[in-house]
DNA sequence: GCCAACGTTGGC
DNA sequence: GCCAACGTTGGC
């Protein structure tokens, strides 16, 4: 299973939108960026990762699932923009902030840290578990 | 609200 | 195929 993090502007698609859709999830749509497009073309179902609210609030709020692999994004007749669908698992304890996760030297090399303009990026497993940590919750 | 970093576009 | 110009994102 690989991790990821997924970054959403509050204002626009919040950690609550996430949720109230509950396990039906959400096309994550509107990615126009061809990093972003190639990971979630390399997601695979079950695959897991963190709802980072950029902007104003800059943290990491919960955890969500991979729930159907990448398929065309229905909010554009571009075909060569695709999107995954997720869905909200489980909602952090304390949210990890972006000033956090700069205090931590073994998470100096996240993605989030070194390029932070990218809106889907990987995170490494020793990542996923000290940024879970960090979050009071299991992963 | 500003600006740096980055990606994309288009002229050559 | 290079590079300047431009637009966008997101941290500060």
């Amino acid at each position: 299973m690989a991790y990821w993090l997924f970054k959403s502007e509050p204002s626009t698609w919040s950690w609550d939108d996430q949720v109230a859709k509950g396990d039906m999830g959400e096309e994550w749509d509107g990615v126009r960026n061809y990093q972003a497009r190639n990971f979630m073309r390399q997601m695979a179902l079950g695959d897991r990762g963190f709802f980072y609210h950029s902007q104003k609030e800059r943290a990491v709020v919960g955890i969500v699932e991979v729930i159907a692999k990448a398929h065309p994004d229905s909010t554009t007749d571009d075909e060569r923009w695709e999107c995954v669908d997720i869905k909200a698992i489980k909602s952090v304890k304390t949210p990890v902030t972006l000033d956090d996760i700069k205090q931590v030297e073994a998470l100096s090399e996240m993605v989030l840290v070194r390029n932070s303009r990218l809106s889907v990026q990987p995170v490494t497993e020793e990542e996923w578990a000290i940024v879970c940590e960090m979050a009071g919750i299991s992963g």
